[in-house]
DNA sequence: TATTGTTATACTCTATAACTATA
DNA sequence: TATAGTTATAGAGTATAACAATA
C-alpha cells in the first residue's frame, strides 16, 4: 500500500482538505442566516432538497434518502405539507403508496434555498478569473466530473 | 458597483463555489459516521470544539460561542460533564462564575474528533502533489492567510 | 439593582412499537 | 404473510421564564 514518497502525498492531501474544511466551516453562519430567513430548519432544508414537482417520491424512499426512520419521514412531510410546500398524492397502481411532490410554493422556496446556498461567499472575489478557473478545474476532478461538463 | 466584465467574474465565482459546496456536502456521511462512532451529537462536537484543558470558559461565553441560550449551554455542559469530558471549576475572583475546562478524557476525545474531521476524503488522492499544492495555495487565499504560513 | 448560572416548563425533533390498509 | 404508511408514546434537544446566589 505505502509507496516511497507516499507520506508527502498524504500530507499534501491533509493540508488541502484542512483548508477546504476550515473555509467551508467559516461560511456556516451565512447558511444559518439563510435558513432562518426562509423559516426552515436544517431538516426542512434537507427535505426540500430531496423533492421535486414532477417525480413523486414514496415515504419509504424519502426516509432512506434522509437517513431517518419512516415515522420521522411522516413527521417531516407533515411539517412541509402544513406549510403548503408539498402534497401527498395517491398511487393508482398500489393504494398503500403515497407519492410526495413539491407544490408550486415548494418549488419557489426550494429555488430560493438553492440560490442562497450557491451564492458565493465574498471571499471568492479575492481570486482572479484565471485562478477561479484553476480552482474549478481541480474541484471538478474531486467531484469526479470533467471540468468541461458544464 | 458593476464593472465591465464583472458578470464573468461573478459566474466564475459561482461555479467554483458550487463545486466546492457540492464536494463538501458529498463528504457529509463520512462525518456523520465519525460522530456516531465517537458517540457524539453534532452539538456535543461543537461543544468540544469550543473548549480546551487550560483556558476555562464561562457558561455565558460558551452560550455565545455556541449561539444558543444560557440554559441550553447548561444542558450541553451537563451532558459533557456526565460523560466525564469536561469539568466545572469555581472562579475564586467571582463566585457566581463557573470555569469550564476539558478533562484529560475530553482532550483525548477532542483530538480523535479533529483527527477524524481533518482526515482527507479519498477523493483528494485523485490530485497529484503539485495540484494539491496549487489547491492549498488558492484555498489559503480564500481563508485570508498566506500559504507560506504553514 | 444587575449579573451568573440553574431549574421549571413547554415545544420541537427523533426513534421504537403497535396499528391500519392494502397487497 | 408481508409491505406502506400512520399513530401512540417516550426520550432527547432547545428556548422562555422564573429563580437563587453573588456582585
Amino acid at each position: 500500500m505505502a509507496r516511497p514518497g507516499d507520506g508527502e502525498q498524504t500530507r499534501s492531501e491533509a493540508r488541502a482538505w484542512r483548508l477546504l474544511f476550515d473555509f467551508f466551516m467559516r461560511t456556516r453562519p451565512q447558511r444559518d442566516r439563510l435558513l432562518s430567513r426562509l423559516g426552515l430548519t436544517p431538516n426542512d432544508a434537507r427535505g426540500l432538497g430531496g423533492l421535486d414537482a414532477t417525480e413523486g417520491r414514496t415515504m419509504r424512499s424519502l426516509a432512506e434518502a434522509w437517513d431517518c426512520d419512516a415515522s420521522n419521514a411522516t413527521f417531516i412531510v407533515d411539517r412541509l405539507e402544513s406549510r403548503g410546500l408539498v402534497e401527498r398524492r395517491p398511487n393508482p397502481d398500489d393504494r398503500r403508496v403515497r407519492s410526495v411532490v413539491l407544490t408550486a410554493k415548494g418549488v419557489r422556496l426550494k429555488r430560493q434555498l438553492l440560490e442562497g446556498l450557491y451564492a458565493p461567499p465574498e471571499e471568492l472575489s479575492r481570486l482572479k478569473p484565471a485562478e477561479l478557473e484553476v480552482l474549478s478545474t481541480l474541484l471538478s476532478r474531486l467531484i469526479g466530473q470533467d471540468s468541461s461538463d458544464r
